[in-house]
DNA sequence: GATGAAAGCCAGCATGA
DNA sequence: TCATGCTGGCTTTCATC
């Protein structure tokens, strides 16, 4: 099973899209040399198939007040194979990950708030969740790459 | 110190282009009920100040193939306050975020990798650093939620 | 800072290959 | 799946407030 459903052409785009989400798609057609309909047309079906699920503004936390950045452990005393707790972890705004892993700790998530205040606040709404037995948080003093893109390659 | 550089349409700006980074400045204008030149001097101006570092497509990763998310931590045998390794750990494009932590390792990393087999040669990778002492990775089995953005408020 | 007018440019659609 | 041509709407600049 698993036919390949995007080409060259695809990759392309999602490199470009990925680099710098607001170019123009006439930008786009000059870049790949296609004409821009067709460049549109790509764009809308990589949209619709979902292998671009959106586009956002990387906006600089530290500049907005958001200078604290955490990642926490969560044990927690739910069955394997539930998310309930995932789901209550993921609703908190100031949550900006939450993974459920193979490690010792069921939950890693990822937390940004303006100050270690702040944080404390954040950890008492994961306490507040019933099946949160227990969390262990790393304060993370500097970050050097903090990226969502990956440069697509064709294989 | 620290006199506010932003204000309630800044911040109203930065939400509409944080939740979609692609919506014309002439949408922007209508939901903040603003003429759009006045909205794209605003916007360039974020641009510029560096509140806003950018825009990026959101690439379904696991439709590209790149179906394994780690957490990795790092090691080391560098003086505390020294980043060097963080830097050559940042250049492995298989390494989503390099983070330097106030806990036991040194350096949390965040990988994505196509398979089990391609996360062992990124780990490969880690080890080729000189001063990599040691990793411990977790594996993630369900991202439950994978944001960048946060609701901003006018404090 | 914000506005409105004006020029050029782009998105989006229809059509044809 | 791509290219061409078209139209309405958009982006962007600038004089003005």
């Amino acid at each position: 099973m698993s036919k390949r459903t995007f080409d060259y052409l695809d990759i392309q785009i999602l490199n470009i899209l990925q680099e710098n989400g607001r170019i123009s798609n006439a930008d786009i057609a000059r870049k790949v040399g296609k004409a821009p309909s067709a460049v549109l047309e790509r764009v809308r079906k990589l949209e619709r198939k979902d292998l671009i699920q959106g586009y956002e503004a990387i906006v600089n936390h530290k500049a907005m007040g958001l200078a604290l950045t955490a990642f926490t452990q969560v044990y927690t005393d739910e069955p394997a194979g539930s998310f309930n707790t995932g789901r209550e972890l993921a609703k908190i705004p100031e949550v900006l990950e939450v993974h459920y892993t193979a490690g010792q700790a069921p939950y890693l998530v990822k937390v940004r708030a303006e100050d270690t205040e702040a944080l404390q606040k954040t950890l008492a709404k994961f306490g507040a969740i019933a099946s949160v037995r227990d969390t262990n948080t790393t304060i993370v003093l500097t970050t050097v790459k903090e990226t969502r893109g990956f440069p697509l390659q064709n294989d």
